[in-house]
DNA sequence: GAAGACCTGCTA
DNA sequence: TAGCAGGTCTTC
């Protein structure tokens, strides 16, 4: 589901609801995975009494730094949100001070809840990365660019959607190779990728079709990125450039749509 | 690289 | 009923 830019808009809601500086009063863990390597009761023991001092972000990574100099990292996977209000996929709930709840909502369980004194192995974050830190972190990397993209380890918060809408931004065949970029090409990337994160988080993530894993803020409010995404789900519709149908293709395991005219 | 695993639920 | 999904990890 989520992609840099929902993780942010996420983020940004749990920090208007007034969630940083609360204690957790109480941990429920509904789907024992979600917490794995620790067991419920192991987690629930390190949480509760803590506090939530501030909220962050890195990638896909949401940062809770907690008072004693821990952080509770969570990634939502495919499907993973919150809400204050109950559901039928909640997997784990926080008892916060004040009466307010926060629930983890996950239908296909993949999310994954952490306790970490650090976040380490990510690249610099898409949506602030600089171009000099791009360059850098393309150096000695000779990837497809599709698979490059959702590296995290390169650049970190690139998912399937923002991969395909930041190469043809940068109108580049996602099947060639990094090593065969000019200078010019890889600055073109860089600003792609800035370019597509920038507006998605503008617009508050993006939401597809109507499917569960669809993705919805804290309000329930589907993201307003939808009507600006150009290739991806559009596969055989026209290209927004050119009018050519969009070609469909799997590259890296993951479904790929691109313009085969105007992407070179 | 590629395929399978982890999971559920919606669409064709 | 088969196929597919915004992600990542493990195992050929």
């Amino acid at each position: 589901m989520p992609e840099l830019p929902e993780v942010e808009t996420i983020r940004r809601q749990l920090c208007e609801a007034g969630v940083e500086g609360r204690i957790i009063e109480k941990a429920h863990i509904e789907w024992p995975r979600t917490v794995e390597p620790l067991t419920p009761v192991a987690f629930r023991k390190a949480v509760q009494g803590r506090t939530l001092e501030k909220i962050d972000r890195h990638g896909k990574w949401l940062i809770f730094q907690l008072s004693g100099n821990e952080k509770l990292l969570v990634h939502l996977r495919m499907t993973g949100g919150f809400s204050f209000s109950p559901g039928s996929h909640d997997r784990a709930i926080l008892h916060l001070s004040g009466g307010l709840i926060l629930y983890f909502k996950d239908p296909r369980k993949f999310g994954r809840w952490r306790l970490a004194a650090s976040l380490d192995g990510l690249g610099p974050d898409a949506l602030t990365v600089t171009k000099k830190d791009f360059f850098q972190a393309l150096e000695g990397k000779d990837k497809v660019l599709k698979a490059l993209l959702l590296d995290q380890s390169f650049v970190a918060g690139v998912g399937n959607i923002y991969a395909d809408e930041a190469l043809f931004e940068a109108r580049l065949d996602p099947r060639r190779c990094s090593g065969t970029l000019s200078e010019d090409e890889i600055s073109k990337l860089w600003k792609a990728v800035r370019k597509v994160i920038e507006a998605g988080v503008r617009n508050g993530g993006t939401s597809l079709g109507d499917g569960q894993g669809n993705y919805v803020d804290l309000n329930g409010e589907a993201g307003g990125h939808r009507e600006k995404v150009k290739v991806y789900g559009r596969a055989g519709q026209p290209c927004v450039v050119c009018g050519q149908p969009l070609h469909k293709t799997q590259i890296a395991q993951r479904t790929t749509v691109f313009c085969t005219h105007c992407q070179k």
